[in-house]
DNA sequence: CTGGGGAGGGGGCCC
DNA sequence: GGGGCCCCCTCCCCA
C-alpha cells in the first residue's frame, strides 16, 4: 500500500517536477583535491556509504592493499533514513561532445545529456578523479527494489528519491519517463538491421532477473525481439566511426554469458500493438511484487553494476515495454492504460514507471550517438550561496527542452517534451490513495508550486503537504521524519536538512558546508579571526555569544550543572558529563540485572531492589526512589560504612545524606525528602526476602577478593543471600 | 580530572 | 515564506 501510494504520487513526474518539487538538497561531499583516493569515493555525501565487494570485506590486508580494494565499490547504501524527494548530484565526469569522444573512451559510463531534444553531449563517468560517487549507484531491476530516479535537469543528471530509503537500503536507480523516452525516441527512425553479434548486445544483465515473467510473457517478447534488434544497427551507426566495435559488444557479452543459463531470459519487447499495458505493467508491478527476484547483480562484473555500465542496457532491460518505434509521441499511448490489459502483466523486472519506454539493444548504445558539442557546464561548488533549483525555470536547458514550441530534432523522433503532455490521472490507478507521511515531507515544496503538479498527483493527494497541528490555536507544522513541529514552515525546512543532509552554504576558503548561513557567517570569523563579543568585566573577546555567556559564568560563579550523585557543580554541561563519567558503571560492582542499574554499595543495591524494582516490594515505589538510592549509594555517607555495616547504621546514614543533600532545599523538597526517607529506610528494614538472583557482582568472573570477604559476611539485611551474591 | 575557550548545530523569533 | 539574527546546547581541544 505504502508502495502504491508512493508510486501514485511520484510516477507520473516529469523532470521538471523532480526538479521543482524535491525537498532536500544532498549535495556531494567536497574534499580536499590533495586527498589520496579518487573524487568518485570522496564526493558521497554524508548520509551515503560505499559497499564494497564481499572480498575486501574479509580481507585483513595490508593498507595499501585495502585502499587498492576499495576501489572496487559494489554499490551505494543509505547510512540513514532519506526522505522522499531528496536530489543527489549532479553527477560528475568528462565531457565529450560526440567529436571529442576520445577513441579509446570506455563507453560504460557514459550519460547523455539532450538540449531541445537533441542530443548535447556525454557525461562520462568513467574516470573515478572526474566522476563523483553516483557512477557507482546500481541499477534497479524492477520497480519494487528502486528508490532513485535519475533526471536530466538542465544539463546534469541529478538522482532523485522517488519514495523514501531507509537506513542500509542501497540506492537502485532508474531512469524517469522522460529520460527513459528520450533514450527511446533515439532509435525510433533507425533501419532495421540485425545480427547475431548485434542479438549479443541486448543480453542485458537485467534479463537475467525476468524469470517470474508468464511464458505468454516470453513469447511476446520473443515476437518482439527482432524488431528490437533493429536499433542496435541505429546505434552503431550513430556511434562515432573510430569507436572500436569491441567496446561496444563487450558489455553485453558478458550478460549474454549471465543469462544464457538461465534459459529463455533473452525476451523480446511486446508487439507494437501492444503498448497500452504500460500502465498494466505498473499495475502489475504494484499489485504483484517480487519475492522471487533473484539474487541483486553483485556477481556481475563491476561494469556491470555501475548504472553507467548499464547505461545501454538499462532501457533495454525492460523488455515487456513496447518497442520505442511504437511510441511516437511517448505519451500517446498512456491515456489507454488500464489493468485490464492482461496480455501485459508485469514482468518481475519492468521500469519503474508506466511510460519508460524499452528499447532494449538499441539503448544500450544509445551513448555511442553523436552530439553537437557543448562545452561541459562547470560543476562548481557551491560558495555561499543557497542550493537552489538546478535550473532557472527560464533558463536554457532541460526547460528550454519542455517548451512545446522546440523543433523536433533532426532525425530524432518525437522527445517527451515534444509529445502531449502526460495525463498522469488516467494513466495511474493509484493516486487516490493518500501519501505517506513521507512523501508528505517529501512534498513540501508542492504547495508553492503551480497547480499542475497538485492536478497531476490526481483525487486524494493532499493538499497540505506537510501535516499540520494545532497547538494552543497555533498551528504547527511537523516534521514527518522526527515529528518535531515547528511555528513556523520556514523552520521545518531548515530543520529537514539535518535530515537530508543538505548543506547549502560553504566557506569558500575552507570548503565546510552549514546548513544556515547564520553558521557560515559565524564559522566564517575562524578565518578573520574576528571576536566580536567582548566580555565587560575582564575585556576578553569571544567570537560567539554562547561563548561569552559561558564565559560570564566565571564571573559571576553561576555553576547551572550540578551532579545529581556528588553535588559537585560545573559551568558547563560538557564538564558534568565527564564527570559523570567517573561514577560509570565499571567501577560499580553491585548490577541490578532487572534494570541498568549498578551501585558501589551492595547494601544500595539491596535498598534499590527493595524499593524500586521488586514487584513484590512492600515499600511504595517513589518516582525517584532510584535516583535517591543511587545519589545516596555514591555519597560520602555511604563510603563511610563498610559492607559489615548493620540495617540501623544503613538507615542512620540514609538520614544523614538525606539531611545534607536536601537541607537547603525548599518545603516542598523537604516533604519530598521525608517521604522519601522513610522509604529508603522502609526498604532497608523490611521483612526478610530472599535476594534475587540479580544482585550479583558486575564482575562474574573474579571479583576482587575483598570484595568476596565482605560479600560473604554480609550482615546488613540479615539474610541468606550472600551465597547468590558471590555466585 | 577540572576548567576554559573554540566551534558547530538546532531552533525560535522577527522583519 | 524566506532569510537574518540570535540564543541555547553540545562537543572538542587543550592547559
Amino acid at each position: 500500500m505504502k508502495l502504491e501510494s508512493t508510486l501514485s504520487d511520484m510516477s507520473t513526474w516529469r523532470e521538471v517536477d523532480f526538479a521543482r518539487n524535491c525537498t532536500y538538497i544532498v549535495p556531494d561531499q567536497v574534499s580536499d583535491p590533495s586527498f589520496s583516493l579518487p573524487k568518485a569515493m570522496t564526493s558521497i555525501p554524508r548520509n551515503l556509504t560505499f559497499d564494497y565487494s564481499a572480498d575486501n570485506k574479509k580481507t585483513s590486508a595490508p593498507v595499501s592493499c585495502v585502499v587498492l580494494k576499495r576501489q572496487q565499490v559494489t554499490g551505494v547504501f543509505s547510512k540513514e533514513y532519506i526522505p522522499q524527494g531528496t536530489r543527489f548530484g549532479p553527477l560528475q565526469g568528462d565531457l565529450y561532445t560526440k567529436d571529442s569522444v576520445p577513441k579509446q573512451a570506455n563507453r560504460k559510463y557514459f550519460w547523455r545529456i539532450y538540449s531541445g531534444g537533441q542530443l548535447q553531449h556525454f557525461i562520462d563517468g568513467y574516470d573515478v578523479h572526474k566522476s563523483n560517487w553516483m557512477r557507482y549507484v546500481n541499477p534497479a531491476r524492477c520497480l519494487a527494489e528502486q528508490n532513485l530516479v535519475a533526471c536530466q535537469n538542465g544539463r546534469d543528471i541529478y538522482f532523485y528519491t522517488f519514495r523514501p530509503v531507509e537506513p542500509k537500503q542501497e540506492l537502485l536507480v532508474w531512469y524517469s519517463q522522460e529520460f527513459a523516452q528520450r533514450l527511446c525516441s533515439q532509435q525510433e527512425d533507425l533501419q532495421h538491421k540485425h545480427s547475431e553479434e548485434e542479438q549479443a548486445k541486448q543480453h542485458l544483465p537485467q534479463q537475467k532477473f525476468l524469470q517470474d515473467r508468464t511464458k505468454e510473457e516470453m513469447k511476446q517478447q520473443n515476437e518482439e525481439d527482432s524488431e528490437e534488434k533493429i536499433d542496435v544497427e541505429m546505434l552503431e551507426r550513430d556511434t562515432p566511426p573510430d569507436t572500436p566495435n569491441e567496446q561496444i559488444v563487450d558489455f553485453s557479452k558478458k550478460m549474454e554469458k549471465d543469462e544464457d543459463p538461465e534459459g529463455g531470459s533473452i525476451i523480446p519487447s511486446p508487439q507494437p500493438d501492444h503498448r497500452e499495458p504500460l500502465m498494466g505493467l505498473n499495475h502489475h508491478y504494484l499489485s504483484d511484487h517480487h519475492p522471487s527476484l533473484p539474487a541483486p547483480h553483485r556477481g556481475l562484473p563491476l561494469h556491470l553494476h555501475g548504472l553507467y555500465g548499464h547505461r545501454e542496457g538499462l532501457v533495454s532491460s525492460y523488455p515487456l515495454y513496447p518497442h520505442s518505434r511504437h511510441l511516437q509521441p511517448p505519451y500517446q499511448f498512456l491515456p489507454s492504460y488500464g489493468p485490464q490489459y492482461p496480455r501485459f502483466v508485469l514482468p518481475s523486472y519492468s521500469p519503474p514507471f508506466p511510460s519508460i519506454i524499452p528499447s532494449r539493444g538499441s539503448l544500450r548504445y544509445s551513448s555511442y550517438l553523436g552530439t553537437d558539442g557543448v562545452p561541459y557546464p562547470t560543476v562548481a561548488p557551491p560558495n555561499l550561496l543557497p542550493v537552489s533549483l538546478p535550473y532557472a525555470p527560464s533558463s536554457e536547458g532541460g526547460l528550454k527542452e519542455l517548451t512545446p514550441n522546440v523543433s523536433p530534432p533532426r532525425g530524432a523522433p518525437a522527445t517527451p517534451e515534444l509529445s502531449p503532455p502526460p495525463k498522469p490521472e488516467s494513466h495511474h490507478s493509484t493516486s487516490e490513495q493518500s501519501p505517506s507521511s513521507c512523501e508528505e515531507a517529501m512534498n513540501l515544496s508542492l504547495s508553492m508550486n503551480n497547480s499542475s503538479t497538485a492536478q497531476r498527483n490526481g483525487p486524494g493527494h493532499k493538499s497540505l503537504p506537510y501535516p499540520l497541528k494545532k497547538q494552543n490555536g497555533k498551528i504547527k507544522y511537523e516534521c514527518n521524519i522526527c515529528s518535531k513541529t515547528f511555528g513556523q514552515l520556514s523552520n521545518l525546512k531548515v530543520h529537514l536538512r539535518v535530515h537530508s543532509g543538505e548543506r547549502p552554504f560553504q566557506c569558500h576558503l575552507c570548503k565546510k558546508s552549514f546548513t544556515q548561513l547564520a553558521h557560515l557567517q559565524k564559522h566564517h570569523l575562524v578565518h578573520t579571526g574576528e571576536k566580536p563579543h567582548e566580555c565587560q568585566v575582564c575585556h576578553k573577546r569571544f567570537s560567539s555569544t554562547s561563548n561569552l555567556k559561558t564565559h560570564l559564568r566565571l564571573h559571576s560563579g553561576e555553576k547551572p550543572y550540578q551532579c545529581k550523585l556528588c553535588n559537585t557543580k560545573f559551568t558547563q554541561y560538557i564538564h558534568l558529563k565527564l564527570h559523570r563519567r567517573l561514577h560509570s558503571s565499571r567501577d560499580r560492582p553491585y548490577r541490578c540485572t532487572l534494570c541498568p542499574q549498578t551501585f558501589f554499595h551492595r547494601f544500595s543495591l539491596f535498598i534499590h531492589q527493595r524499593s524500586c524494582c521488586l514487584a513484590t516490594s512492600s515499600v511504595p515505589v517513589n518516582v525517584h526512589m532510584k535516583e535517591m538510592v543511587e545519589r545516596f549509594d555514591a555519597s560520602q555517607e555511604a563510603d563511610t560504612l563498610t559492607e559489615t555495616a548493620t540495617t540501623s547504621q544503613v538507615g542512620e546514614a540514609v538520614e544523614n545524606w538525606l539531611a545534607c543533600t536536601l537541607g537547603g532545599e525548599g518545603k516542598e523538597d523537604q516533604k519530598e525528602a521525608t517521604v522519601l526517607l522513610k522509604a529508603l529506610i522502609a526498604a532497608i528494614t523490611a521483612p526478610v526476602t530472599p535476594m534475587p538472583q540479580s544482585a550479583v557482582p558486575v564482575s562474574h568472573h573474579s571479583p576482587p577478593r575483598g570484595f568476596q570477604e565482605r560479600a560473604s559476611v554480609v550482615h546488613l539485611h540479615k539474610r541468606p543471600t550472600v551465597k547468590t551474591e558471590v555466585q
